[in-house]
This record gives structure tokens, C-alpha cells and sequence, in this order.
DNA sequence: TCATTAAATTGTT
DNA sequence: AACAATTTAATGA
């Protein structure tokens, strides 16, 4: 993908917007490039836009004090997020960064107040976009609490190609299996036993510094197995 | 472009 | 948690 236009064409709700609304958010619209290792938004920044990925792949951490990264959702190209910080006008709680080169959209809180205001299939694609959040919580909860590592860590994969939230995502994930492990609450030992495991049933390849799925359906099905 | 070195990541204990 | 092996990235000839 190469252009705001062209992500605001992939959406379910910019099609819809009333004509005005459309040439508004269709000029407000500001794409920035973030380089590798950028970020898109820091914690403690004041939230001023709603976000959309264009290109490359975000993901949204938090560094601890002692450094370690928590890192709690990958976006991929069609991945729209930070509508809970904008919504509350607070400071953001997390930092975004490029884990590749990426363009991102900046829809201005404005604009985004006012699409909620004069649209109503955009609020109701933004009732179903944090409807999603909300259940892919549950499942990660779920996940958490009650199976062995090896599933916690394919929930985890699974989580990032959701295709509700992020319609275009393609199968490759930039993250380390120690990033994997803060993301699923496994230690690096146990995701490095759990994604080779699933390397050799054939639902993913493993590389440096890398994931690429090969069978979304069935790691869908390794998952959701019964431990 | 290639070789050397440092840093990051992975595999193992 | 620690260690060795491997891969990538950076550097300079």
C-alpha cells in the first residue's frame, strides 16, 4: 500500500462518510514515514490523532524500568489504533514504534470527533473495532489462564493477524522470540520449544529475528486445541 | 565488494 | 540465569 487514500479505501466506514465528511478527512489526513526503531507515538505524549498503518508494521510496547520490553499488539498494514487514548483526550500509555520502516496516517482527534458525531457507519464500525479488542482480550485471558505455553504463544501469533482489526496483514511478523515471550507471558526458553514445535507441524517457518506463518487456519486449530 | 568485528538473537544447559 | 553458537549489521580496506 502506498497512500492515505488508498488505506481510507480499504475501510469499511470511509466509503460511507457523507460527502463533506469524506473531502474533510480525505484533506486532514497526514501520512508521516517512521523510520526502524522510530516511534509513532511516546508514552506521556499527548494524544492528538487516531492512527492508521499504511505501511510496514507498528508495535505498540512498553520499555520497564529495567529495561526489559512488554510489548502488547503488533500492527500490521490496515491496522487502525489509538482510539481509546483519543477518545479520553488522555496521554498515551504506551509507546508505538516501527519495527520496520512504516507510513502511518494521522486522522486528527477533530476530524475523529467528528466523524463519531455525523456518521453513524463509523460509529458502528468503531462499536465493532473495540467489540473485537474486547473479545481478542478475553481470548488472550483466556489463553493465559488456562493453557500450556505452546498455545499461549500460538494465541499470541494468532493475535497478530486478526483479520477484524487488521484486514490486510500479511503472514510475517518482525519479532524476536524474546519479544514473543514478553508478549505472551512465556519465558524465551519455552516460546523457542513452542515455535519450533510449530515449525515442525508445518504452521510456521523460523528465521533470525523473525516469524513467518505459513497455515493461519491451522495454527487457528493448534490453538484452540484443548491442553 | 569482501573480510573483520561487534551486537543481537537463538539454542542449550 | 548463564553460556556457546549462529546470524545480522557495521565498519573499513
Amino acid at each position: 500500500m502506498n497512500s492515505t487514500d488508498e488505506l481510507l479505501q480499504t475501510t469499511s466506514w470511509f466509503p460511507k462518510l457523507p460527502a463533506p465528511l469524506r473531502e474533510a478527512v480525505s484533506n486532514g489526513v497526514r501520512p508521516i514515514v517512521v523510520e526502524a526503531g522510530g516511534y509513532v507515538c511516546r508514552r506521556g505524549d499527548v494524544s492528538q490523532c487516531w492512527f492508521g498503518v499504511i505501511d510496514g508494521l507498528v508495535k505498540v510496547c512498553n520499555t520497564s524500568i529495567d529495561g526489559r520490553l512488554m510489548t502488547f499488539a503488533g500492527l500490521p498494514p490496515g491496522a487502525w489504533f489509538g482510539e481509546g487514548t483519543v477518545l479520553k483526550a488522555e496521554r498515551w500509555h504506551y509507546d508505538a514504534i516501527a519495527l520496520r520502516t512504516s507510513r502511518v496516517a494521522c486522522l486528527p482527534a477533530a476530524l475523529f470527533f467528528r466523524m463519531l458525531d455525523e456518521s453513524i457507519a463509523f460509529t458502528r464500525f468503531m462499536l465493532e473495532h473495540v467489540n473485537e479488542r474486547l473479545g481478542q482480550l478475553m481470548a488472550t485471558v483466556q489463553s493465559d489462564r488456562l493453557t500450556v505455553p505452546a498455545l499461549r504463544v500460538a494465541n499470541c501469533l494468532l493475535a497478530m493477524f486478526n483479520s477484524q482489526l487488521y484486514p490486510l496483514g500479511d503472514a510475517e511478523i518482525q519479532l524476536t522470540q524474546e519479544e514473543i515471550g514478553y508478549l505472551s507471558g512465556v519465558t524465551r526458553q519455552k516460546v523457542n520449544i513452542a515455535v519450533r514445535q510449530m515449525e515442525a507441524l508445518g504452521l510456521l517457518n523460523i528465521s533470525y529475528g523473525r516469524v513467518t506463518v505459513t497455515d493461519l487456519n491451522g495454527l487457528r486449530l493448534f490453538a484452540a486445541r484443548v491442553p
